[in-house]
DNA sequence: TATGAATGAGGCTTCATTCAT
DNA sequence: AATGAATGAAGCCTCATTCAT
């Protein structure tokens, strides 16, 4: 058992190490050598913890999100007030841009590299989760959280592939000043 | 004389046959002797006309992103009342999700195997042009007409992810209501 | 009949344009489509008169061999003085250092890409008529002749290989008064 | 713990059994997978050796004219007297005419594949050592020994393109008595 | 468990040659 | 006769995966 526990936290810290690896250069164009080598462990090491190259990123995705939501949810936790908690919001997406590139990009490697019902399985599941926290702790209907969800994953989108002619700050300002009118009392 | 051939011509046809198999299948996914199985053609006459397969990438955002443009300006143009001009334009993205999905699909694709300034280059050329004619023909502001596009793109951006989970119609037309509201007299 | 002498002629022409290609770039290296370049005509013709690329190579070395020896006789011929002869050889050694780099590199190139008797041949032919012509014009024995012949080819291979190294002019006047010393009286 | 390997002599034994692959057939006529079969290693293996297919040949003339150098030394070593010494080149030379051809070929095989100054580079080192080995031990001028490598060069390049036209020991005994004629007392 | 050498299928690209015009 | 678009076999090289140590 305490084996097993090893096994599985020696997993994660490989996969943490790799997220920017495959954020910047892509899940195609990275090498199984270069992940090893950025990784600091031999390609036979790497298989002994990973089946296939594949494998890696799906493990990734799925780390990556639990990560994200969890993190998420310990920031708006405390607050009661719906206007305090958009403010936290707010906040937490202008200080997660990195982040939530990060998972975009996997989603997109995830996309053209896995069948589709596995990628479908992972986002719905960070999207669900993303808006029903916004429904439940905003008081949103559900499709209006949907508009929310959809309008942050377009915005992060735009930014990754033109990030000079899109304010990030100005636009999550925006999106805030909109949920405020719309959540109130 | 040998065959006689419009270059140009031709090779936007082998462009068109290209985009189907593209966004299916992705182009780090794509094999060079597939392309030219699926054009009809083989593989000496590919590079005949285009000098490595990521320029065949290259050309093809170029080609899709100038004739959905077109497209676009045509049924906006002849009319003057802005209400209208929302309403044709939703009917048109409802129209032509499958275009739109396309030209994210490709954008992705180029991401991924393009030098970042190309992109850049050719996904600004875009944004900005649907931007332009939002914020000209609809009388918007710059700015919003950057939320309403960031939120189309992340409209289909998430429809292409989870098709199931996310009503297209029902989000175009909280984003057309929303125009309605914002662009009025 | 006047037909066939213009595309003995055409095909001479067109041979002349190869040499400096193939022997700057090499056979190997250069394609049928630069060839035909530097021809300024299309491949299509170019196979009008060449069964196939290697039948150019062979027509050349043919072509070029042919030419240098009249040459050299030309300028052996009118004289009777054996010292005068070594002297004019010489002087036709120096000027023509370009010409028997080209010979050697076209031999060089069949005997890359000829079958070994085609080689022989080629190459026999040439050798034996320089050297029957030194050994009936120099009055020099089978044997000596075949020497100096080897030097000669030592010399402008060794020249193309590294030119830097080995003063042209001085091995050859250190032939000529070797050839003085042995031929005499 | 990985197959322990020498990489170094790995690289050294497989070059070995490149030499006779290379000259007898050339190599541009040689396929990777022809070296590989030769070797009896995978392609992927050889290229765990050598980054490309010409690095192998580039390789190759450095490793093959550093044993004949060497070889030639320990031949040449022992003896004082000049006469003895000549004898023993004379020697040398008629054993190693195989070995001559090779690198002869190999010098080809350089010069139409790699860009000129590697060839020189190589080449000329060569072509220096055998020239300042028989410079110092056979007691001649640079400009003679000079002479005396051309010939062995142009010797040896002669046999090659026409093996039945010249004899070697004929060739190779009328340099050594020249050189006994030249170097004396 | 860890290593990295070995494998070989399969990818992209080139180019001699053919052939419709 | 002349053209150059079309062909596809074959070349070089990559890289996920396996396996001996």
């Amino acid at each position: 058992m305490p084996k097993i526990v090893d096994r599985d936290e020696y997993r994660r810290e490989l996969l943490d190490k790799c997220l920017s690896l495959f954020s910047k250069i892509g899940y195609g164009n990275v090498t199984i050598r270069e992940i090893a080598r950025e990784l600091e462990v031999s390609t036979g090491t790497l298989y002994h913890y990973f089946p296939t190259k594949k494998s890696i990123l799906e493990s990734l995705l799925e780390h990556v999100s639990v990560q994200g939501i969890s993190k998420y949810k310990s920031i708006i936790n405390g607050s009661k007030d719906v206007k305090v908690k958009i403010e936290l919001l707010s906040n937490y997406l202008l200080e997660n841009e990195e982040y939530f590139k990060n998972v975009i990009l996997l989603a997109v490697d995830l996309f053209r590299n896995s069948p589709a019902w596995k990628v479908d399985g992972a986002f719905t599941k960070i999207s669900l989760q993303y808006r029903s926290l916004i429904s439940e702790e905003l008081q949103l209907s559900e499709e209006i959280s949907k508009s929310f969800f959809i309008f942050l994953v377009g915005l992060v989108f735009h930014r990754i592939l033109t990030p000079d002619h899109i304010s990030y700050k100005t636009q999550v300002s925006m999106m805030r000043d909109l949920m405020l009118n719309v959540a109130v009392i």
